[in-house]
DNA sequence: AAGCCGTGGAT
DNA sequence: TATCCAAGGCT
């Protein structure tokens, strides 16, 4: 099998495969009935595209059906209020995505009379769009022949090329190998088709090689190792920083919160006050470290794990007899915390120190 | 252009 | 338990 065979690979058996096993998804229209004519709705690709930016499909799939009945369309969700979208988000993480995603509701509506541009360009201008979701939204709600590569993408052809150049310096060439096999019919499908098959049969672990619509053409398995790709460089180990969080509650039930900077970690959500989280960790954890005086006891660590550093927080909890007025947060009722935009670190610091205040222990 | 940016499930 | 990593984008 020489590499012009390959590159004269078909996307039909790729195709084929799709109609009988591909994944049924909320936001997606079966190839049975997009034959019947349904047209994907470009707003849902759009949303769902986002949220799976490095997000499993289970922890979309909720998040995604509480966006769409709150915000039926595009415009619904230019005109919301920012705080709104935020705490709605909270929990799926890369928050970023969130801001983005209001900004580009609101190019959208306001810029192009709340209809999506139909071209990989225009939409690749949108705040949140890059090469993949661009690439993404042209191929499966405009039909275009736009050539998808995303993480399932690169492990499926690093292995059907047997490609030894490292992620993410080989993404050029792997790209290209893409390009030469998006067919000019069904783009769309074959997108997802190649997603499909990453997450189901070429898995990163135990790929199901028998099953694979490619195994008479695959170099990785002729080479007896699809495990061994994609190669990717060495990760660099994680940091350990860490800080102090502190929950101040009054007599009538009320916690002090405050809003994170809009920009970096965990921009534009909410917290409670907390220290730096120091790369230190002989740095002061304790309750002299507090934003004022109080009967601060001691609740235990909470240890979170971001991108790019695991976080140990000390946490310290306050009964308040006088509420001052904070100049830079503000007092909410535990009982409305489930509507605030709390990460995930900041509803394990506040049940650490107040278990009943979420439905569930862990979050 | 390499680092920043969350979270939780699978193995 | 530790590691990986999931439909990446921005700066």
């Amino acid at each position: 099998m020489t590499i012009t065979t390959l590159d004269s690979l078909s996307a039909k058996p790729l195709l084929d495969w799709y109609d009988r096993h591909h994944r049924d998804l909320p936001w997606r229209v079966s190839p049975g009935m997009a034959a019947r004519g349904v047209k994907p709705d470009p707003y849902r690709v759009w949303l769902s595209e986002v949220m799976l930016q490095q997000t499993t499909v289970q922890a979309v799939k909720p998040y995604f059906a509480k966006f769409l009945e709150r915000w039926p369309e595009v415009t619904d969700l230019a005109a919301a209020e920012n705080d709104e979208v935020m705490a709605a988000w909270a929990g799926l993480g890369y928050y970023a995505r969130a801001r983005n995603l209001k900004k580009c509701a609101e190019a959208v509506a306001k810029d192009h009379r709340g209809v999506f541009p139909d071209t990989e360009t225009g939409l690749k201008s949108l705040p949140g769009i890059g090469d993949y979701t661009a690439a993404a939204i042209a191929a499966i709600a405009f039909n275009r022949q736009a050539a998808v590569m995303d993480g399932n993408v690169e492990r499926v052809i690093s292995r059907l090329y047997a490609i030894e150049a490292p992620l993410p310096g080989a993404k050029p060439v792997m790209k290209d190998k893409v390009t030469l096999l998006t067919p000019a019919n069904r783009p769309g499908d074959f997108a997802q088709a190649m997603m499909d098959l990453g997450a189901t049969i070429c898995t990163p672990k135990r790929p199901a090689c028998s099953l694979c619509p490619f195994r008479g053409s695959c170099q990785a398995l002729k080479l007896a190792d699809p495990e061994f790709f994609p190669v990717k460089a060495a990760k660099k180990e994680k940091p350990v920083r860490q800080g102090a969080a502190f929950i101040a509650v009054t007599g009538d039930g009320e916690i002090l919160l405050r809003r994170r900077a809009e920009s970096g970690l965990l921009g534009g959500m909410t917290e409670v006050p907390t220290t730096s989280w120091t790369a230190r960790l002989d740095g002061e954890t304790s309750a002299a470290a507090a934003p004022f005086a109080a009967a601060w006891q001691a609740c235990g660590t909470v240890i979170h794990v971001f991108t790019h550093f695991e976080l140990r927080l000390s946490i310290w909890r306050a009964a308040i007899v006088q509420k001052l007025e904070a100049d830079d947060g503000w007092w909410e009722p535990v009982t409305n915390l489930e509507a605030q935009a709390l990460p995930t670190v900041m509803k394990k610091a506040i049940a650490a120190a107040i278990p009943l205040a979420f439905k569930t222990s862990k979050a």
